[in-house]
DNA sequence: GGACGTTACGTGCTACGTAAGGATC
DNA sequence: GATCCTTACGTAGCACGTAACGTCC
């Protein structure tokens, strides 16, 4: 068995069976890989592909069984190579964060130009995706962080970090009744037309909720998965906006009014995701220290080699009180 | 990279950085193994090993980073084997079963007569130690499987499966005055000389328990670790046993009396652990439901596959209900 | 001097690329 | 006929064994 084969196997599944495309994505020959399976095959004794003539059509009951095996086989070989990288050149590689629009556009610039000015030889990229995607990118690996306010916690070997709490804020037109509200009330919110975030973002549920609590009938005329699209509509006079708090911008949302509602609404918990048995890079730790302080390389090594996810859990609570409001 | 040189490396460490005896234990040359060494780490841009000279003395800091994915990848690899032998020759293998001397010598004999000859191909190996051995044996891989009633929840990565509750019961010499008490109490057993086992062992922990609950002092004269020692020093006079129920044999042990404690103690729950990750050859699936009837195929599969330590616990309790009382 | 690791070197295996052939849709 | 896998074959690289050579306790 060889290192290469397994990458082969785990290859052909990934396009779907395909073994000429697995050469393609690999930079090697077709019949290269055809006769390496042949020998992972012979020397297993078992066909890891069902063919129907020559063609491969799916996995064989062996070949399910093994892709586990194989998948965490590569993934560990990735960390070491990683940690290679990191002894090599411990200030330049990649970073791929997988992110919402939110984060991305108002919680990240600042922490990326400081990371970017401290470490000038790391190329940083930006995924962006709902947070459904967000988990899933960083679970696959495709991503070395996910950050997102909602569903990271999906998938099994993902372990979760709470970076910062936030809350949100009524934006309106400046001529609007509510303008010049001093303490806005659910109440008065629900007289008119709102728009704010769909769901699956920036968790939405936690606005139906507060309204439910009360009784209040929430009348929601547009949902939007950004604030940048939601503060177009607030301008053409179609509704109110809620959104998060650090989505207003002073020098470019001037005519809009600005409402804070942290007294309506429970605080949302924004939390980065790193994959369970990943090793990372020492600038990852910084990137996370940047964008949450509390978040020590000692707290993240901490929470990563938990493995009981109850206990997981107790220490993100416990986190969750040192991470700051915004 | 190749699964050769990652292979010389776990060797390497577990030979306490000896080259030499790592070559002789993987039936090969020393000059290879060094040379594949020097080619890895050229490879990956650092050296694993700190050499005071030629001597190799510890890993450096990148072998520290990387041995623990090393030893997982190593791990996969024996997956896939079992795999394929488990296809190849699904009836013939090797089955390790680490136990205490209290299952191997009364709850196991019966099962392993029938799993014996169900599986003539399979050669069973028990190998016997204290709680904390079995625990430790079963998490490195060294044996398949664990048995005990004790300290298997030590190791992050053991899966527990409820095989049977047991209680004990009070063995005496047959002319001793409890030789005929209807209904044993704490209280009476407390007025004589009690020989028991060690701590650490069958539970004992229970029974002391149940004395302090009652405010009685119990007096041990003796402690052995299995029943067959203290059985001989019942005969001898020296006090009454306390030991499993299933350790009183008729046959053998027809000149003791043999008092019911049921009602005394809690009842103890004998536990069978598996490696997370490990995959199972198809015969560990029918040993483990002769063992224990209601530990099937989906039930263990189910509980291998949950990651959550808190939810593994839920399921356990959950099964625990079925398991049958000794 | 004994234990241990490295260097040097020859050999046989094998991974991989190219080219041609065959199956399947 | 396009797509895809297999067979055939030559080549370059490399893993491994043997032997000889440092080096440290």
């Amino acid at each position: 068995m060889k290192l290469r084969q397994l990458q082969y196997v785990s290859e052909i599944v990934r396009q779907g069976m395909n073994i000429t495309a697995a050469a393609d994505r690999l930079y090697t020959s077709q019949p290269g890989i055809s006769s390496q399976i042949k020998r992972l095959e012979d020397e297993l004794g078992f066909t890891i592909f069902v063919r129907r003539g020559k063609q491969l059509t799916e996995l064989s009951e062996g070949g399910r069984a093994m892709i586990a095996s194989v998948e965490r086989i590569l993934h560990e070989v990735d960390n070491i190579h990683r940690i290679a990288d990191d002894i090599r050149a411990p200030a330049s590689g990649n970073l791929v964060i997988a992110t919402t629009h939110t984060q991305a556009r108002y919680a990240l610039p600042g922490i990326i130009k400081e990371f970017s000015s401290r470490y000038p030889g790391v190329s940083l990229h930006l995924h962006q995706g709902t947070p459904t995607q967000i988990a899933e990118m960083t679970a696959t690996g495709e991503a070395d962080i996910g950050i997102a306010t909602e569903a990271l916690y999906l998938f099994d070997d993902l372990v979760l970090l709470p970076c910062y709490r936030w809350n949100r804020c009524v934006l309106t037109p400046k001529d609007h009744p509510l303008a010049n509200n001093r303490r806005l009330s659910l109440k008065a919110i629900a007289r008119y037309p709102v728009i704010t975030y769909v769901f699956g973002i920036a968790d939405r549920s936690v606005i139906n909720r507060a309204f439910a609590e009360q009784d209040l009938d929430l009348n929601v005329v547009l949902t939007a998965a950004d604030a940048e699209v939601i503060k177009t509509y607030v301008r053409t006079g179609l509704g109110i906006g809620i959104v998060a708090r650090m989505a207003y911008d002073p020098a470019q949302d001037g005519d809009l009014a600005v409402l804070d509602a942290g007294h309506l609404f429970d605080p949302s918990v924004t939390s980065l995701a790193i994959r369970h048995n990943a090793w990372l890079r020492n600038y990852v730790y910084d990137f996370i220290q940047l964008f949450a302080p509390h978040l020590t390389r000692d707290v993240v090594t901490e929470l990563q080699a938990t493995a009981d996810k109850s206990r997981q859990e107790e220490l993100f609570d416990k986190y969750v009180a040192h991470a700051e409001l915004r």
